[in-house]
DNA sequence: CCCGTCCCCTGATGGTCCGTCAGGCGCGGG
DNA sequence: CCCGCGCCTGACGGACCATCAGGGGACGGG
């Protein structure tokens, strides 16, 4: 995270200056339309000429900032995973034990559903950019959910160790529904066009959730 | 399915004429090395030109059969999506009682990372295709795990019925299965990366899917 | 108020790739 | 052997890339 951060301040445009006022609100603007664009075009066919238009600029002023396009999409993503300390925080604050462990399952579930629905066009030029092997990508992507995954196996060892059983291994158990979740999250809109509600997806979500990490089944649904 | 047959059944060139043995054999020389050129490349550098050369053809040769690069990945995904009946299979034929159930849940595992080794490089640009927005790719999304899903919800259904018990919407939760089985299949190498043995991420797996689809607790591993 | 200096921006440019013609090559039939 | 059709390609206008050198605006000192 500190390195993150030091990426961000220690800022400098392509000829080595420092940027002043003027300068990094330009970087900013651009940064914005870059955002914008890859919300309402395709991440293949957004051109450098159209962010730099966008913002009421000059592709040269785009290339004083940003390598390329995904330099500027590495920004923004990196701010995307500081932003992801939230989840970790659910996971870590709150408590597992019965039926408030329940709820806390449901609270991560609806953030990481939030969280999708904020980052969801920077998250997939990640996901792609990573799993065709840039390393900028893949650093990102590792970041942005190892800390969720890495809280919630911490959970899962207490919760073995409390019941004096040695369960499944916590990370991969952790890795597997932080999957879960960031699949469905990532795909409500194809559960939609299969005619499920987000209701039930939630539920069977949080549910799983709430059995991989405790162990324990969930309260039985009002049966009819 | 059908559909698709069709589609690659009612070959036309781009000027309309029924290409004979020779185009055919040019197109799937495209196609392989389109397909290719997806496995060592970048999808956003992935250039008509470069696909041509390596076909050792013309770009004006790769526009007489497709109208862009994308209409060939799609081509190639259409393949894919055939292939993916054998996971339907796997939940459809296997028994999901009891331990055997458990080995189902492990086969279907399996498979699944077979099946996104084996595809990953043109999953990942349907996945991208589709949440962008391109009906194209959004139709052949949804057909690639549909079928699974459909087939896993049923099973889920049956055990329901025989247990007389109504528990979680069967297609959302077996949604959340193959959301899980999908993303965890897609990053395997995320998993390694964080020193995740595939073995341990496996079981976790098998149990979740096991447990998530019968409802029943999976076998406790041996204890220590 | 004016002016010099320092940032910041841009117009212009050579190069690559796109997408599309008209035209040429080769293969198989007569 | 040659004709005709099916297949391929060279070449071109247009778009975008990435990069200069130089122009214009802000800001402080006089």
């Amino acid at each position: 995270m500190v390195e993150l951060v030091e990426v961000i301040d220690d800022l400098r445009a392509a000829d080595g200056r420092v940027p002043g006022r003027r300068g990094r609100a330009t970087r900013q603007r651009l940064l914005d339309c870059t955002a914008e664009m890859l919300r309402t075009s395709s991440y293949r066919s957004l051109k450098v000429i159209d962010i730099a238009r966008e913002a009421g600029t000059s592709p040269a002023t785009f290339y004083q900032y940003f390598g390329d396009v995904e330099d500027a999409i590495l920004v923004l993503a990196q701010e995307m995973a500081l932003d992801s300390e939230r989840l970790v925080r659910i996971v870590g604050e709150g408590t597992w034990k019965g039926k408030a462990g329940y709820r806390t399952a449901l609270e991560l579930t609806d953030a990481f559903f939030a969280f999708w629905d904020q980052h969801r066009p920077v998250i997939r030029v990640v996901d792609l950019g990573a799993e065709e092997g840039d390393r900028r990508f893949r650093k990102i992507h590792l970041e942005l959910l190892n800390n969720v995954t890495v809280q919630l196996a911490e959970t899962i060892k207490g919760i073995q160790a409390e019941e004096r059983n040695l369960g499944v291994h916590p990370l991969a158990q952790a890795g597997t529904l932080v999957a879960t979740l960031a699949n469905v999250a990532a795909h409500q809109h194809s559960f939609e066009a299969w005619g499920i509600r987000a209701a039930d997806v939630r539920i069977s979500v949080a549910r799983q959730i709430f059995w991989g990490t405790t162990g324990q089944r969930p309260q039985p649904l009002r049966s009819g």
